[in-house]
DNA sequence: ATCATTGCAAAAGATTTGCAAGGTC
DNA sequence: GACCTTGCAAATCTTTTGCAATGAT
């Protein structure tokens, strides 16, 4: 659902297919066919995403190229740890963004079209850090996620939406 | 589950139970026993608290003071509505926390006990303006978590702590 | 008396899990 | 062949909803 502006990719060794084979290889796990192609699906597509949309763009059962929900659950959690994608929460549901090869950044999102739209902020990331100084904290990373309406909805032109409920 | 470091309350006019009983009569809505025991119970805890944990700390079905569980829902999002209550998601839940006479604030989120400590900071607001104008946003809100590990469990002194999975 | 609210039971939505069958090393 | 993975069906967890009974104004 959400769609996002995408930032300019950062210089990265391998692709997200040879890193992944990569993690598999040093947990001593299994470069299967339903593994290749999620990360082919997602890594040729630049929109954020949910679990349901991956499933919705993928060939249906009986197809070839097909994968059962269960495995793309387990997949996508994979893909988490082995760094390939991040996962946050919105509206109660957990959303995926390229996290390998692509740069840190924090969302705006419009309450009205549901759309993401991503920036980049030095300044914030030095900001988190002095506050988590104060706090004796050891950052790991943060989360930000400024509310609002696009300029496009703000305007009287609303793209679709689906349900909202928070903030 | 997560406790929280209290801020210093803010000035306010009314009682919470008086604040939400202006919001009722001015929606035609009804002050019901139930409804006092939830702006009662919740006001006189300064912690943040998911649906499950309000409900544990609840008298049992068949106590005096018992609310069900669908009625525990309806009402957090009454809640939530009356600007009572401010909600986020952690993990997966929805968490919920004093918004009435509460400095506006974020969170630091600790990765090993869970639980969530408070900051303000101008600057963040500052920068989340700027931001949003850059973008031709019309800002209402945003919601920053500083994920990490805090001072105790960076020294081995881990509390108990529950699933974890997001970041 | 009218109409909002509650509680129950059941539904719904998202995600996870047990397990037998199949695939990879 | 050993053992990781998959897919299915079913379970789980959190939250929501239909509806008849109850309560507030």
């Amino acid at each position: 659902m959400p769609e996002n502006q995408t930032l300019d990719p950062v210089q990265t060794a391998l692709t997200p297919q040879a890193r992944f084979e990569e993690y598999l290889q040093s947990r001593g796990m299994r470069h299967t066919e339903q593994r290749r192609i999620l990360v082919e699906h997602i890594f040729s597509h630049h929109e954020h995403f949910d679990a349901e949309q991956l499933i919705a763009q993928l060939p249906l059962k009986g197809q070839r190229g097909h994968v059962s929900r269960p495995t793309v659950y387990r997949t996508l959690a994979e893909f988490v740890d082995a760094g390939l994608l991040r996962k946050f929460e919105l509206n109660g549901r957990a959303v995926y963004e390229h996290d390998y090869g692509y740069p840190a950044h924090d969302h705006l999102y419009c309450k009205q079209c549901q759309r993401l739209f991503e920036f980049e902020s030095e300044e914030l990331v030095d900001l988190r850090n002095r506050v988590a100084r104060a706090h004796r904290f050891r950052v790991t990373g943060h989360r930000l996620t400024i509310y609002g309406i696009c300029e496009t909805c703000a305007q009287g032109q609303p793209r679709t939406r689906r349900k909202v409920d928070l903030i």
